[in-house]
RNA sequence: GGGCGAUUAGCUCAGCUGGCUAGAGCGCACGCUUCACACGCGUGAGGUCACAGGUUCGAGUCCUGUAUCGCCCACCA
């Protein structure tokens, strides 16, 4: 880049974003700049990126997010640190293939259900539906890619990685074998929040509640008994029923489930109804007589009460076990049958559930209900109950329900079999509470959280025993050889002392189980043995998990503490598929299965190599063993349950609850060894169907992206990583599965600090999101203002608030110009941009507004098209990056020739002034950065470069800097830039690099002692400035303060007499002949700030007779101005009220003995200081308006 | 129902462990095309810090309560 050596000359007047980012990018690529080694020297300092959802484009949340972590990531690279930022995207299982779905359908494609037709039908309707999605993820994370490019973000690009890549496959494997074979994972059958839309079943977080208006609707239901009714007898299948003509009138909000009942429940306690426990009803429709059962769950009726519930209550709740959570519960305390009534798409079905054995194809009724989606049913249910004079009465009901986040219908409550999680382990849940950082753990949690093995936390990582016998150590300690170390101390006696030390890396999982073996053997802590060189005691606050703001941890450790278990399965296609093959037991000879253990043994013993410790379960015992423990589990479990499994045809969970299958084999594979699955395959086990939570993969993305499972360098060095940057709606969908994730499995957290951002909303406090359309890319944002000035905004925007409004503008397509867009009712309340605009009104030009897009209500075309968007929140940006842009202009303009040494000259007040400034924004930066004060990061240096250097020290060095005399001056600008640029560079990358390159032309040596860090060709890989604190000069601020507040006050009353700027004045100043050097030393400058010419200085300078006084601590100076008398005296009047009040306040404290007698000293003495300048101003002030009456 | 947060100039927001005569940017008013910058320079107007109590020598800052708004969590009768 030296040959074409830019020059002040060939810094164009205008500041062009478009023409100096892509060449900038070019040469950061050129330099390799970003990339990573480990080799490299420093300490490490890694970030993984939140990987982006490859659903869509980024918007400006992400641009936030990422400017952020670009921020610190930069700011570490010049630090000198080993820097890291790995790069990513997500494959976002359900969001990715519900979007490429929908496209599909809008499209007119073959969509996701005739691939899965094709797919039940023996064609490969699963892998080509996943070639399309793949299409997309290709198209998007290309998008994305270019986006971040775009915006400076500096990640090492080799490093990319993709949730679903192979690298991150065999992480997810390796997971959930791990997890799997000690026991975590498990089958479950529950009632799931099942989405009819997308067909899947949602983790609870994935669920939003939404208030709906809904009805409660009174039904009855008629009380039967026996013909021949006998109390505590059991009715049989042929018992006759009688209507006794009592009613149980059931209230519910969900009138369609009632074909599900399967019992009426009253509370015991409720003195009216209890009575009627025992007895039974007659389910109108179906005619299936349920018991009515009593359990306290149910709210007693109370019309006074200020629950909601109670009021509405009838006291009698009907119970439908398949179709909602709370009535589930019921059913199993009551062991009540479960009957599932709707189908996976959640209409109404006889062959998903219902018992073969009622016949309900016979029942007339219920047939025209039949296919029927639910809110059809409701209405069918209720017309029927109307007519039947069944129907008590309807009542509106405002409650909250539970909908998809995906397609934003109701989730149905359902009942099937998925995998899941056992978070709730201690090893999990336990230990992501335990590995917080005390000082943000609230002290309730420490009670709550059980004391482990070891007491209190930490727990002791050194234990030690004395056995009689040096060989009496149990070998069951060499299982675990990897994590700990064994000391061994021989005694004269024969005895042997071993102690026992947990390594740093060793898992909580291990650990916990080392410190089991331990203490079963007798083992003690000791904590003078610990005390030695074995163990590092590490103080937990200086270890713990710490969240910035300190706020959120509350909702970390909230999570954790009310943890369930987590439901890792889902019934998609594009995902990791679950690595489990099954098999089912019902038909399989015991042979067989034995037959299939021992072949898998021996393959797996033949892999193993021959140096495995004999105590050390091979892989493959321990795969036999989990193999067999599941099949022991299952058949005991068979006892109790019937198990269902899912139907591989259509991929959709079978009809549960009748079909007794009996106990299931589940194979989970460690690798996709084709092999293995092929003899699998051919045994007759099936690869479960499912995939995996989406926040499966992303939860070991600090290990899978430095290459865990392998133990490799990247890993070792950049795991755990130094922060994570994420918004908080993620704190317990993310945030919490990596910290479990990276403890169990490398006994370490996966990152030291989270820090969370705001959201960015929209101008009316609406949340950017795609379905509002109100999502701002962030390159229409580069567009208008260049992807500094949308970096500096966002990260000035940067505190410790929740939320940011960010109004948005649209710009007018055909003529440039930037327009306020229309607003309209949008869905659910909201606000949103029409989807057509036009501009100006009434013109009929017209454009589409990226709701309109989003929204599928608009398509551009060449007249209508599209319109970007822009926001002047990052005018902000766009001027401080012009205003460096000219500030260095005028700097180069005038050190083209500035010679190295200025020996000789001696430094002016303003130089010693901007040095002192420029160590203090050094410090001032570190801290914030530090701090992860991002607003104080940008906007102390905003206030820096353009309040301190631009408005007041090139203003002052303008006389001097092109003379000889200057030279010094010269000097010190360069290294004010110098530094400027350096402190910049994280948060505007572009337009310092840029600047750095002419500054290096024009200037290649450049520094003063005490500030002078090492030149590179590349500001990117230039060291971070390093604040020399004797640098620091009190008194040349305080010189500098006092010439500042005089050039103030000048300008103060040439404005307010209405003297031209560019009339040059007469000054005169009295000042003690004490104070003269001072005030000489800075009359150039005053002249040169103030316009004006200083005639006079000394003790013994006489006021001109119509002079504007300005007053000093030092002196009085005199404007020689004809003063307009009456505006003058106003002047002087408004100032003397000011110091009169502020006097009083200032006296008032002064006067109050407990004031001066209980405040701080300095404080105290401040007061006295203000009140005499006050004084002395006041003084002054009325000796003037005296003078002029 | 539980929790977290917000409420400070017309707008968008700062204001850490109480010391403020309450700040910034935009907008507004006035004056300047001064040889880095009109995306600029200078000057100014504008706030009983949501409300009511309390603690304190002193409260925007701490405590209690009220109101409004937002978010998260919670089993949708």
């Amino acid at each position: 880049m030296s040959t074409d050596a830019p020059t002040a000359a060939e810094l164009p007047p205008k500041y062009v974003p478009a023409d100096v980012e892509p060449t900038i990018t070019q040469t950061w690529d050129a330099a390799n700049a970003y990339a990573a080694d480990t080799s490299g020297g420093g300490d490490p300092y890694a970030i993984c990126i939140p990987p982006p959802n490859v659903t869509a484009a980024l918007h400006l949340g992400h641009a936030l997010n990422n400017t952020l972590q670009d921020v610190l990531t930069r700011a570490a690279r010049m630090k000198g640190y080993n820097t890291v930022w790995l790069p990513g995207t997500d494959h976002a299982g359900i969001a990715t293939q519900s979007v490429v779905d929908k496209r599909l359908q809008a499209t007119g494609e073959k969509a996701l259900k005739d691939y899965k037709l094709d797919e039940a039908e023996g064609k490969s309707g699963r892998d080509a539906f996943i070639e399309k999605v793949q299409a997309w993820k290709d198209e998007y994370e290309e998008r994305i890619t270019q986006q971040l490019k775009d915006m400076g973000c500096s990640c090492d690009w080799d490093r990319q990685a993709f949730t679903m890549d192979e690298p991150r496959a065999k992480a997810v494997r390796e997971a959930f074998f791990q997890l799997f074979k000690d026991g975590l994972i498990y089958r479950g059958k529950r009632l799931v929040n099942w989405d009819p839309v997308t067909q899947t079943a949602l983790a609870d977080d994935e669920v939003e509640m939404e208030d709906i208006d809904g009805n409660f609707y009174y039904m009855k239901y008629p009380i039967v008994v026996p013909e021949n009714f006998a109390p505590g007898e059991s009715p049989g299948a042929d018992t006759q029923w009688i209507k006794t003509g009592e009613f149980a009138t059931v209230a519910t909000t969900r009138p369609e489930t009632m074909l599900g009942d399967t019992a009426v429940a009253v509370n015991p306690d409720d003195a009216p109804r209890a009575k009627y426990i025992g007895q039974f009803v007659k389910l109108p429709i179906v005619d299936r007589v349920i018991p009515i059962i009593g359990d306290d769950y149910v709210v007693i009726p109370d019309e006074d009460s200020d629950d909601s519930k109670a009021r509405m209550a009838s006291g009698f709740l009907k119970v439908t076990p398949a179709h909602d959570p709370n009535d589930y519960d019921i059913g199993q305390r009551h062991d009540l049958p479960i009957i599932n009534v709707m189908a996976p798409d959640a209409s109404i079905s006889i062959t998903h559930g219902w018992p073969a054995e009622e016949k309900p194809e016979q029942i007339a009724d219920l047939q025209p209900l039949i296919g029927l989606s639910r809110e059809a049913a409701r209405k069918a249910v209720v017309r029927w109950f109307k007519d039947h004079d069944l129907l008590a009465k309807v009542k509106p009901y405002r409650h909250a329900v539970g909908h998809s986040y995906r397609s934003h219908v109701p989730v149905e409550p359902y009942y099937s079999d998925q995998w899941y999680l056992k978070v709730t382990d201690d090893k999990l849940a336990g230990a992501a509470l335990r590995a917080m950082d005390a000082s943000q753990r609230s002290d309730a949690s420490r009670e709550a959280t059980p004391p482990g093995p070891g007491g209190h936390r930490p727990p002791a990582t050194t234990y030690s025993k004395t056995f009689p016998e040096s060989d009496a150590l149990d070998t069951a300690l060499s299982a675990y050889d990897e994590f700990i170390r064994l000391d061994t101390e021989k005694h004269a006696d024969g005895s042997a002392t071993f102690r026992v030390t947990l390594n740093d890396d060793c898992p909580e999982a291990d650990a916990i189980e080392v410190r089991e073996l331990l203490e079963a053997q007798g083992f003690t802590t000791d904590a003078d043995a610990a005390s030695g060189s074995t163990a590092k005691p590490t103080a937990p606050e200086a270890t713990g998990l710490r969240f910035t703001p300190e706020r959120y941890a509350k909702t970390f450790q909230t999570w954790h503490e009310n943890i369930r278990d987590w439901c890792i399965s889902r019934q998609l296609w594009w995902g990791h598929r679950i690595p489990v093959w099954s098999f089912h037991l019902s038909s399989m000879n015991e042979d067989v299965v034995t037959y299939i253990i021992k072949k898998f043994d021996a393959d797996q013993r033949g892999e193993a190599g021959p140096d495995k410790p004999a105590n050390w379960l091979s892989e493959s015992d321990e795969f036999a063993w989990s193999l067999a423990q599941k099949i022991g589990k299952e058949h005991s479990e068979s006892a109790h349950y019937s198990f269902g499994i899912l139907n591989d045809e259509d991929a959709q969970p079978s009809p549960p609850h009748h079909i007794s299958i009996g106990p299931v084999v589940h194979v989970c594979l460690r690798s996709h060894d084709q092999e293995l699955v092929e003899k699998l395959e051919a045994a007759g086990f099936e690869q479960d169907p499912d995939v995996l939570d989406t926040w499966f993969s992303s939860a070991l993305w600090p290990m899978s992206t430095l290459g865990w499972p392998e133990k490799t360098p990247d890993l070792e060095l950049w795991n755990p990583t130094s922060v994570l940057c994420t918004a908080r709606e993620i704190i317990t969908l993310w945030v919490s599965r990596m910290v479990m994730f990276n403890l169990y499995f490398l006994g370490r957290l996966p990152f030291r600090d989270v820090f969370i951002h705001a959201m960015i909303q929209d101008g009316h406090g609406q949340k950017m999101s795609k379905s509002l359309g109100n999502g701002v890319d962030p390159v229409d944002i580069i567009h208008s203002h260049g992807s500094d000035a949308m970096r500096y905004t966002l990260t000035a925007m940067t505190t410790q608030t929740q939320d940011v409004r960010l109004p948005v503008d649209i710009i007018d397509p055909h003529t440039g110009e930037t327009v306020h867009p229309k607003f309209t009712a949008g869905p659910g309340g909201t606000k949103v941009a029409a989807p057509i605009q036009e501009h100006p009104p009434g013109s009929g030009k017209q454009m589409v507004s990226s709701f309109g897009l989003a929204s599928g209500q608009a398509e551009p075309t060449e007249d209508v098209p599209l319109a970007r968007n822009t926001s002047e929140k990052f005018d902000v940006g766009q001027r401080f990056a012009t205003k460096l842009w000219n500030a260095t202009r005028f700097a180069l303009g005038n050190l083209a020739d500035a010679e190295a040494d200025a020996v000789g000259c001696r430094m002016s007040v303003s130089d010693r002034w901007i040095l002192s400034r420029t160590v203090r924004a050094i410090e001032a930066a570190d801290r914030a950065l530090v701090n992860y004060d991002f607003h104080n990061y940008a906007n102390g240096l905003y206030q820096f470069v353009w309040n301190e250097v631009c408005d007041w020290y090139i203003e002052a060095v303008k006389p001097v800097i092109t003379k000889p005399e200057g030279a010094k001056s010269r000097q010190v600008l360069a290294a004010v830039l110098d530094t400027s640029l350096r402190l910049l560079h994280p948060v505007m990358p572009f337009i310092t690099e840029r600047l750095w390159s002419a500054l290096s032309a024009v200037c290649p040596q450049r520094g003063v002692e005490g500030l002078d860090p090492e030149e590179t060709e590349l500001l990117v890989n230039a060291p971070w400035p390093t604040a020399d604190r004797a640098l620091i000069d009190r008194d040349a601020e305080e010189r500098f303060g006092r010439l500042q507040a005089v050039v103030s006050m000048i300008r103060e009353v040439r404005n307010g007499a209405k003297v031209s700027p560019r009339e040059q004045v007469e000054f005169s100043i009295k000042a003690e002949a004490s104070a003269s050097e001072p005030i000489r030393n800075g009359l150039a400058l005053i002249e040169s700030l103030t316009n004006t010419k200083i005639v006079a200085v000394g003790p013994d300078t006489v006021k001109p007779e119509h002079a504007a006084v300005v007053t000093a601590p030092l002196g009085e100076g005199y404007l020689h101005i004809e003063v307009d008398t009456a505006a003058e005296g106003e002047r002087l009047t408004k100032r003397k009220e000011e110091l009169k009040k502020s006097l009083k306040t200032l006296d008032g404290r002064l006067s109050n003995e407990k004031y001066t007698s209980k405040a701080p000293a300095h404080l105290v003495q401040q007061t006295r200081d203000q009140r005499a300048a006050a004084a002395a101003e006041l003084e002054r002030v009325e000796a003037q308006l005296n003078a002029l009456a």
